[in-house]
RNA sequence: GUCCCUAUCGUCUAGAGGCCUAGGACAAUACCCUUUCACGGUAUGAACCCGGGUUCGAAUCCCGGUGGGGACGCCA
């Protein structure tokens, strides 16, 4: 049997980082076991799904190359579907009509939490033998409720959380048709679940739940229960659950910070899941290697340090072109003309390494697109008379020396010898004079991209 | 409130009864490297929630407590 797993997101938000460890783990799960990734976008509830909210989703994935197999399906283009199944549910007494009101249900409800019980639908619309039933009110349309056995425990093994048990009696009948005519999230599951042949489904622990009425319900349907394996959730950085302020933001927006997609991949790959001592690791790696038998059963909380850490290590392995790009893009967004100075990828080459994302790499390479302006600070410390007149040596010297980082070396070598000066003497005094700031990688490195004519006209605001 | 899940360094985790004087990684601290700032390297500190069992032996199995999380919608 080929394994088939899906993700299936309901599009009232963009996809934030819980969802996308879900979408990881699931795809993750059918490229290791070369099955098929289903997309499925749950918007049955009007109200709140957008077609933005699904472009996001959308969006997120394909900036994590979360590639699916099939679909998008959207439920609402599956209405006829899931009507033909309530319809054969009804006539086979599995389903039945319940004319309870929501405020009626309130009432129970409350009734129920006063005597300490747990809030549940008290039947009174189900159907028993040789129990009347109250004559059905004009006027008013039903709701569906699925007829759910009363005795007994529904049992699944849980790939992560290993066998779970819940009494038929902690459940009630719940609604799988609304009063108008739509089928609710729970009822959708499952005929989408059936009819798309899902053999595993791979989702939040907050589902854990809904699992049961599931079960019940594709029993009743006599479909194949899938096996079920259940991941728990991402807490914020601050061990709470996550939310706007700190974690629930859009995977896109971890672009926007200066995140690589591998690096934020392998952080979320890490965050739940293991091989044994391995922490950094390819996408390719990752599908060869994952399971279901190692991801944690408990929660795990976000960590902002380590994703930056990997960060930083795939920027340093990243493609010098590629990070151009991304800079470019970066500078250009900020009106600064990323063709205005050195060769970009040259500057990257230098800087890759020693910064934490792509913001700050773009933040590193502006002073070379821009006429820099150092502050009066900078200028009253570094670019004092004496300094002045070692740069002025200086810029004799790269006149006419040969431009290659050793020829530029030794130009200030013998700068530093004819004033008698140490390297951070007139290599501080140069930085700030070339880039607006005392530090910079190896100055004759920085030097060697800026190009000759560029140095020179920069160093005469000065000497 | 009821039900369900969960518990190893600050954080992510290894660990499936003896390999554990509990390993790795991030973070922290110190030192080294150095042309500044970084990068990098080396080292150090840091944990099995509590209480009972089971066993020759428990971080690992069982029970209870406590803490944390989730669910209890005509939301998904």
């Amino acid at each position: 049997m080929t394994v088939r797993t899906r993700f299936a997101p309901s599009p009232t938000g963009y996809l934030h980082i819980g969802g996308a460890r879900t979408a990881l783990f699931a795809w993750a799960y059918a490229r290791r076991h070369q099955g098929t990734f289903i997309l499925r976008i749950e918007d049955t509830d009007v109200a709140r799904s957008t077609p933005e909210a699904v472009q996001a989703i959308l969006d997120g994935m394909a900036w994590l190359h979360l590639d699916h197999d099939e679909g998008p399906y959207y439920q609402m283009q599956r209405m006829q579907r899931y009507k033909e199944v309530i319809a054969h549910l009804l006539a086979s007494g599995a389903a039945y009509h319940c004319y309870t009101s929501p405020k009626e249900l309130e009432q129970l409800r409350e009734a129920q939490m006063a005597r300490k019980e747990k809030p549940r639908y008290d039947g009174r619309w189900r159907p028993e033998r040789g129990k009347p039933l109250p004559s059905a009110p004009t006027g008013v349309a039903p709701v569906v409720r699925f007829r759910n056995p009363g005795e007994g425990v529904v049992a699944w093994d849980d790939l992560v959380k290993g066998r779970i048990e819940i009494a038929n009696a902690e459940l009630d009948d719940f609604i799988i048709a609304r009063a108008d005519g739509t089928p609710t999230y729970n009822f959708c599951v499952v005929v989408d679940d059936w009819d798309m042949r899902i053999t595993h489904v791979i989702r939040g622990d907050d589902h854990v739940n809904n699992t049961p009425r599931q079960i019940n319900l594709l029993k009743a349907l006599n479909a194949q229960v899938p096996q079920y394996a259940h991941l728990s959730m991402i807490l914020g950085d601050d061990g709470t659950k996550l939310s706007k302020r700190h974690g629930a933001v859009s995977v896109m927006q971890y672009d926007e910070d200066g995140y690589l997609p591998e690096a934020v991949l392998n952080y979320l790959a890490r965050l739940g899941w293991s091989h044994g001592d391995d922490e950094v690791f390819t996408m390719e790696q990752f599908i060869q290697w994952f399971d279901l038998d190692h991801i944690t059963s408990s929660a795990a909380q976000f960590n902002t340090e380590k994703l930056n850490w990997l960060n930083q290590h795939y920027l340093k392995l990243a493609d010098d072109a590629r990070l151009a790009g991304e800079t470019a893009r970066r500078l250009a967004k900020r009106g600064v003309d990323p063709e205005a100075g050195a060769p970009l990828e040259k500057v990257v080459a230098l800087y890759k390494d020693r910064v934490g994302n792509l913001n700050e790499l773009a933040d590193a390479l502006e002073p070379f697109c821009v006429h820099v302006h150092p502050s009066a600070e900078l200028i009253a410390t570094h670019l004092t008379e004496n300094a002045r007149a070692a740069l002025s040596v200086l810029r004799e010297r790269l006149s006419a020396c040969s431009w290659e980082k050793p020829a530029i070396s030794q130009a200030m070598k013998d700068t530093l010898a004819a004033c008698a000066l140490k390297m951070p003497q007139v290599a501080i005094p140069l930085r700030v004079a070339l880039l607006g700031q005392p530090q910079s990688p190896s100055i004759d490195a920085v030097l060697e991209v800026l190009g000759r004519d560029e140095v020179l006209r920069r160093l005469d605001q000065y000497v």
